[in-house]
RNA sequence: CGGGGCGUAGCGUAGUGGCUAGCGCGCCUGCUUUGGGAGCAGGAGACCGGGAGUUCGAAUCUCCCCGCCCCGACCA
């Protein structure tokens, strides 16, 4: 089929939308790619929306091609099914709620798990109905506390999820790989580069988690990669316990742990600062950073029952904890810091100078005590002396005190240790893609979902869950892909393969580009021609160049010589082709 | 929910108490123009986010509300 611009529904914008700040944003509205429609809302005009479908079939084609089957749910769902999980509740403001004329709850479907692990409950009942995995291309409703970034994050968003079901553990481990397989060709195709990092399963529950993040700096998830090919979310990030190394002393001639009077030191730098420049609190050996300090940070944990206990938490004072890495790390509770009402439940607490000798199960507070992975026995600190205006120096972990557990909860920095080799972390940004995980049997416990095994006893099914955010997918496309003059479209997505501009207002221009979009167009090429009268060629070279379909050619002042001109939008290079070859170089050219 | 910024035509914006709210892009008509966002002339298009107040007079000052964007919190 071939587009004319003069007749497609289409306006491109000069100038940047004063509401957009990432690239995608910005170019997918200026092209008249999508418009938006209310916060996080956006509509797709017929570019974008052949874009989008590209995208999609190229998802839907690679669940096909591993045997996956494809059904589709509602959008609108009754509140029943997410009362058996809990979610009604547990999913809070984020869920789109409504009511129907009866006043019977509904909500717009987040996520289908429930209404997957249902169906089938609903239709199979023996081990020999499975393995089975099931995807839908869904409509997915968020009400986002801020919807951001223009199709990145939206409260209205398309999302591709499957789910596996199987009797045992090797079967889910093998539909986990199937998704793994599929997704890295769907990826590939749609011509994303990314990385498959190991995350937490969170919310999700379930053990095993993958996410596949497309590097780019408007992305929002955080990761780090070693040179080794390890690579994780930083909320899955795990820090080695710090190793014992000669340079270490042996906790033996090491000082004896001393308190001391350390009055105006509120922070940690200032601490450091003092200890430094007190001729009897200095170190001999090199001069105390703010890593030697040992900062304890009190938390209060609640469970789903509204339960608190308090926990405490002991790290490096160069470091905070990580708000994101902790809610991982004590999943299903959830935490809150210590106020003053909570201080005042704990006497032996001296605020701001909390040290480990009022910590831990077995002290005056019987406060659990959790301390990072670098503070391991040997490792001498300064830190709080349970007294308002003293510290205590050369407390030695596995001598002066000791903590209940590890917690590894520390914000990560560039240049941590990783956990697999012994190298360095490098931190990057991305945008998640996709993600995998293994549920385990969770849902198929909360819901139901068993079946007869060959000796004739209930199982309860394990399952896989598996999304790929589709409309996500155009926008992260989107960011990989352009330039400063708009966007680059790898050619399965692009709207189409050739932009043809009629670049002149002559009748041999114009039969000539007429003439060559239906040859292209007979073989099934893809071609939006230019055809718009009185819009001069600058116009039209601009947006060919915004547009960001591939292949542009150009029929103008060459056609003296005849010749045509055939650009690549990606590499900005240009030759000129002679008129009768122009038919089969382009074709050529589009499809290798 | 906390912090910051902003709401004036389809888009981008000017306008710190005073005449009929200005400009650019886009749109319509005519003429000219056609290889990098053309020129001239003429036009259409704005309850200046909403409400209340102060004032002889409010886009402009005050209060309340609504909405949007960014940062944080939150987030399958």
């Amino acid at each position: 089929m071939i587009s004319r611009m003069s007749a497609m529904f289409v306006r491109t914008l000069r100038d940047d939308p004063a509401d957009a700040e990432v690239p995608s944003h910005k170019l997918l509205v200026r092209g008249g790619y999508v418009r938006r429609i209310a916060p996080g809302i956006f509509s797709w005009l017929p570019l974008g929306y052949t874009v989008y479908r590209n995208v999609e079939k190229i998802v839907r084609d690679e669940m096909d091609k591993a045997g996956f089957q494809e059904v589709h749910f509602p959008a609108l769902l009754p509140r029943e099914a997410y009362e058996e999980t809990g979610r009604w509740t547990e999913y809070g403001d984020n869920l789109f709620r409504l009511k129907d004329r009866r006043e019977n709850d509904y909500l717009l479907g987040p996520t289908h798990e429930e209404m997957f692990t249902l169906m089938v409950k609903g239709e199979y009942s023996s081990y020999r109905d499975l393995p089975l995995v099931i995807y839908q291309i869904q409509t997915k409703y968020r009400d986002e506390a801020r919807p951001r970034a223009g199709i990145l994050r939206g409260r209205e968003f398309v999302m591709k999820d499957s789910y596996s079901f199987d009797v045992t553990d090797e079967g889910l481990e093998l539909s986990y790989k199937r998704h793994r397989d599929a997704y890295i060709s769907t990826f590939d195709r749609l011509g994303l580069s990314y990385v498959i990092v190991s995350a937490m399963a969170g919310a999700m529950g379930g053990s095993l988690s993958e996410e596949f993040l497309a590097p780019s700096e408007v992305g929002e998830d955080t990761y780090v990669r070693c040179s080794c090919g390890h690579a994780a979310n930083v909320e899955a990030v795990v820090i080695p316990a710090a190793k014992w190394d000669d340079s270490m002393d042996l906790p033996a001639e090491l000082p004896a742990s001393h308190v001391e009077d350390t009055p105006n030191t509120p922070t940690i730098d200032s601490l450091v600062a003092i200890s430094n420049e007190r001729a009897d609190l200095r170190r001999d050996d090199r001069s105390w950073e703010s890593s030697d300090t040992l900062k304890n940070l009190l938390l209060v944990l609640t469970d789903a029952e509204g339960n608190e206990q308090p926990l405490a938490i002991g790290i490096p004072g160069d470091r905070e904890v990580d708000m994101r890495r902790l809610e991982a790390a004590i999943y299903p509770l959830t935490a809150r810091p210590f106020e003053e009402a909570d201080f005042k439940k704990f006497p032996s607490l001296a605020k701001g100078y909390i040290g480990p000798g009022v910590l831990g199960k077995e002290s005056v507070s019987g406060i659990e005590f959790r301390t990072d992975p670098r503070i391991v026995s040997g490792t001498r600190w300064i830190t709080g002396a349970n007294q308002h205006g003293k510290h205590v120096f050369d407390l030695v972990y596995g001598r002066d005190f000791t903590s209940d557990s590890v917690i590894d909860v520390a914000e990560v920095r560039d240049g941590d240790i990783c956990s697999e080799c012994g190298g360095e972390l490098r931190m990057s940004r991305g945008i998640e893609i996709g993600h995998i995980f293994q549920l385990g049997r969770k849902y198929a416990e909360a819901l139901g979902l068993r079946v007869l095994d060959e000796h004739g006893e209930l199982v309860t099914v394990t399952m896989g869950s598996y999304g790929i955010g589709v409309s996500r997918a155009v926008a992260a496309i989107a960011e990989q892909h352009h330039d400063e003059r708009g966007l680059v479209w790898p050619r399965e997505v692009a709207p189409a393969d050739i932009y043809l501009v009629a670049a002149g207002k002559s009748e041999e221009i114009i039969t000539t580009a007429e003439d060559l979009a239906e040859q292209w167009d007979a073989v099934g090429l893809r071609v939006i021609l230019d055809d718009r009268v009185g819009v001069s060629p600058g116009v039209k070279f601009n947006d060919s160049e915004l547009l960001g379909i591939p292949t542009i050619v150009v029929v103008g002042k060459g056609l003296e010589r005849g010749v045509i001109e055939v650009k690549d939008r990606g590499t900005g290079v240009r030759e000129d082709i002679e008129l009768v070859d122009a038919v089969a170089r382009v074709r050529h050219i589009c499809t290798t």
